[in-house]
Order: C-alpha cells, then sequence, then structure tokens
RNA sequence: GCGGGUGUAGCUCAGUUGGUUAGAGCACCAGUUUGUGGUAUUGGGGGCCGUGGGUUCAAAUCCCAUCACUCGCCCCA
C-alpha cells in the first residue's frame, strides 16, 4: 500500500532538482538550435505504437502497459516519443510547413524488469527534425546531442556510435544475405539468436553471446551492401561530424530493434551504466508516416535519452538558491516577520519562515535548510525599527536598520 | 519472461553452532545555555528483524512461498 508500484519512484527535492536541471539544460540546447518544446499525450491508441513499431517488437509484443477505456478503446501509455509526435503532425496537418523541429521531455512506460537505470515509468527528453531528409540533419540532431553532454559535462564518459541501416533496398538486400549466412549455421546460434532470425534478424549482429559472437565475425557486413544512394548519405553525415570535430566510432553491428528505421542509426554509449550503454540514442524514421497511414513519406531523424542515465553519470552538485531564514523571537516578532517576510520575497528573495520551536531549534532548522543568513526579530529590534542579520557560514552578526535591509540583503549575498 | 544476490531503527550496517530484554554509528528530539545554529557532553524517542506459512520447548537466525530491491540475460533510454 504504501510502497509505489514496481518500477516506479518518488522524486524527492534533491532528485526531482538533478532531473529537473538536465531537462532545462537540453531545453535550452535544442531552442538555440530552433527545436521548440511540444508535449503530447502521455497515453494514445495502442495503434500508435503497434502500427509503427511494429507487431514483432519486443515494446509492442510485450512490453507496453495496454488498457481498455469505458468504451472498449485498446489505450496505451506510450513506451516512447517518437510514433506520438508524429502523430501530433499528422493530426494537426502540418504536413505542409514542414520541416518542423520538436524538443520533448516526459514519462514512458515500459513493462520491464526494473533494473538500475531501468525503471517501468522513466524519462526521456528528445528532439525531433520532422520533414527533412538532407544529411544535414542528422549532423543537426548529433550535433545537439553531442552540445548537451558538453553542456552536462559528460564528453569524457560517452563514445558516439554511428552506422547506417542504408534505405529499404540496402537493407532487404542485406538481410536476405544474412539470413542466408545464419540459417546454415542455425544449430551454432544461441537460443536467443535462433529466434532474432525469425523476428529481427540484424538483432544477431549485437548479440552479447560468446558463441554468437564468433559467427558474427565473419558474417557478411552491411556496409558491403549499401548501394551507392546509401553510401553517399553516411559519406555526408560522417564529414559533416567531422568539420563539427564530433568524435565517432563507426560500429557496423549497431542495429534498430525497431521497424522504422534507416540510415543513421546512433548511441551515444558509456561503460558507467552496468549492462545498460546506451544513453541516447537516435536515427533516421523516413518510413514512419507511411506506417500510420500517411500517403507519402515523411523524412525525419530525432533521438531520445533516458533522463535517469543521464542523471546516473552526472555526479556534480546542482547548485541552488541559499534561502533566509526569518526567525521571530517572542510573540510581537511572530505577527511582524509574516508582513516582513512578504515584502522581501516581493524584492525577489528566498526567504523561509521558521514557524515553530524555540530560538535554539528556530537556528537549527536554518541550518537544516542551508541558509545562507538568518534575519532574527525580537522586541528589541521591534522597538528600534532594525533587525538582526546573522552570517550562518562565518557566525558573524549585525543589526542593521529596517529600511536598509533589502540593501544590505542584496549587498552580502 | 529467465538466472544469481540481498531484505534487521530515518540511513549505513553488527547480531556467535537457533537460546531469554535485538545492538552500534550517523540522523532526529531534549537538557547543559530562559535572545543564537554547526563543535562538545548528558539524556531521550524510535524496530510485527520485508510479508505469510512451516520445523522446534525456543526462530532475526533453519525450510517453503511471496513481495521488494539489486546484479546479469532478453530488450531498451
Amino acid at each position: 500500500m504504501t510502497q509505489p508500484f514496481r518500477g516506479t519512484y518518488d522524486q524527492l527535492p534533491e532528485l526531482a532538482a538533478r532531473q529537473q536541471y538536465i531537462v532545462d539544460a537540453a531545453r535550452v540546447q535544442a531552442s538555440l538550435y530552433g527545436y521548440d518544446l511540444v508535449s503530447t499525450p502521455i497515453f494514445e491508441y495502442a495503434d500508435v505504437f503497434c502500427r509503427s513499431l511494429g507487431e514483432s517488437s519486443d515494446i509492442v509484443s510485450k512490453e507496453m502497459f495496454v488498457f481498455d477505456d469505458r468504451h472498449g478503446d485498446k489505450l496505451v501509455l506510450r513506451p516512447e516519443g517518437t510514433a506520438g509526435i508524429m502523430r501530433a503532425i499528422l493530426s494537426n496537418k502540418l504536413t505542409s510547413q514542414l520541416p518542423e523541429k520538436y524538443f520533448y521531455a516526459g514519462p514512458m512506460f515500459r513493462y520491464e524488469r526494473p533494473q538500475k537505470g531501468r525503471f517501468r515509468q522513466f524519462h526521456q527528453i528528445g528532439v525531433e527534425f520532422i520533414g527533412e531528409s538532407m544529411p544535414g540533419s542528422d549532423v543537426e540532431v548529433i550535433s545537439v546531442a553531442w552540445d548537451l553532454f558538453e553542456r552536462l559535462g559528460l564528453t569524457q564518459k560517452v563514445e558516439l556510435q554511428i552506422n547506417s541501416l542504408g534505405d529499404s533496398e540496402s537493407r532487404q538486400a542485406y538481410r536476405d544475405v544474412l539470413v542466408t549466412y545464419f540459417s546454415d549455421l542455425k544449430d551454432q546460434l544461441s537460443e536467443d539468436s535462433k529466434l532474432r532470425l525469425e523476428k529481427n534478424p540484424l538483432r544477431i549482429l549485437d548479440s552479447k553471446d560468446p558463441g554468437d559472437r564468433v559467427l558474427i565475425e565473419s558474417a557478411p557486413n552491411l556496409k558491403d551492401y549499401l548501394n551507392d544512394i546509401s553510401q553517399e548519405f553516411l559519406g555526408s553525415v560522417l564529414e559533416g561530424l567531422g568539420i563539427l570535430k564530433i568524435p565517432y566510432v563507426l560500429n557496423p553491428h549497431l542495429v534498430r530493434g525497431l521497424d522504422y528505421y534507416c540510415h543513421t542509426a546512433f548511441e551515444f554509449v558509456t561503460d558507467c551504466l552496468g549492462s545498460h550503454s546506451a544513453v541516447l540514442a537516435g536515427g533516421r524514421y523516413d518510413s514512419l508516416a507511411q506506417l500510420m497511414g500517411h500517403k507519402e513519406p515523411i523524412p525525419s531523424i530525432g533521438w531520445a535519452s533516458g533522463i535517469e542515465r543521464l542523471n546516473l553519470l552526472m555526479d556534480q552538485e546542482i547548485s541552488s538558491i541559499r534561502p533566509i531564514s526569518i526567525i521571530p523571537i517572542g510573540p510581537t516578532a511572530e505577527t511582524q516577520v509574516l508582513v516582513i517576510a512578504q515584502w522581501l520575497r516581493r524584492e525577489g528573495l528566498k526567504v523561509i519562515l521558521s514557524h515553530h520551536g524555540n530560538l535554539k531549534s528556530h537556528m537549527k532548522y536554518a541550518n537544516r535548510i542551508n541558509a545562507a543568513k538568518a534575519i532574527l526579530l525580537g522586541d528589541t529590534e521591534l522597538e528600534n525599527h532594525t533587525a538582526i542579520v546573522k552570517c550562518l557560514d562565518r557566525g558573524t552578526q549585525q543589526e542593521v536598520g529596517l529600511s536598509q535591509l533589502v540593501q544590505y540583503l542584496k549587498a552580502s549575498s
């Protein structure tokens, strides 16, 4: 009863502040590139995700929080952000004014077994560049991500891995040879990879099974099956990253679990999070709009990043404004401090009233809330129209006339 | 969904081959200081030993189940 549902957690002030700091940093960074904040519902018709992610994907087949509403409609708590945003583009008939550049942040839901950095309700930030087919847009969204890591001081902890899945023609050709290759070796594959062979053969490439890895070594390489268009596209993206001096590593085994990806696929990975290496991942999804019933493709690219994982990587403290504690001494002062606190707040100062206890416990409270200063107000001070301002770091204090109080507090803060 | 580990005070953890009233440090509250916090000192509150069942004269301790957390797998951010 008092414990939260499996895989969910409370964000108490310290954690909430850290996570909000990350969201704010990302929102500001994205806005410098013209990505504006949007927000879509956290639940959608199930079809929004079932059709776009692919029925066979793990997310759809076993990880969605699905429920029926009172009319029997199948609804689902969103497991990711991109499909909802594409749905919003189509619902709001924005297809004639593309491209659009969006930033979003919010909770996502997947019915998984919780682990470090993995929750059932988790939080993502992401950007989507919708309606642009040029490789420069791929470079741009990766650049937003890189700038964010710089802003958060995490560039030393992450590595950008990139790959091309090719266009549909290249991918289909490669998929065919890969299936042929692994079908011959089926007996040697791990149990998991036997299933992958049926459902999503590309996924065999990033299997962690040692036996699989040996087979993967000599498997056909996706790179050799990219047609001219796909190779040229990848070349342009890599060139752009080079110009921007964004370091990357080509990873030919980097693939995507979802059906709608093509061309550029990338991940920022880390070795600081145990088995979950991906901190931010994205790719190009030109065919998503069609999967959702739109007649033509809407070429698009974006990424999403897990706030919980970013937070685990950040070891520095998040600084917050230290308050001023205001402490009444005696019954007359108790009503007077209300007025003074209100006055100081209107001057933009962060003032916390101490409501309960003797002077000693008031001071302890001031200490606990990390107040920089305490304002002490007793009968003597009321008569003199002054207040005692005590610096809690140094232990020094000074009697200040009320008329100069604001100036004094602002000057010494 | 599969496998391993851990659940004792708000937190970090002791707790003997099962044995009588379950401990420590930190944190919290109060006194030493009736108008001054952090340090010191003295005292105090606080535990269905995760939960339910079983074995036993006797269970925090052994067994089973269950829940939660955690690590790995699958998958993902």
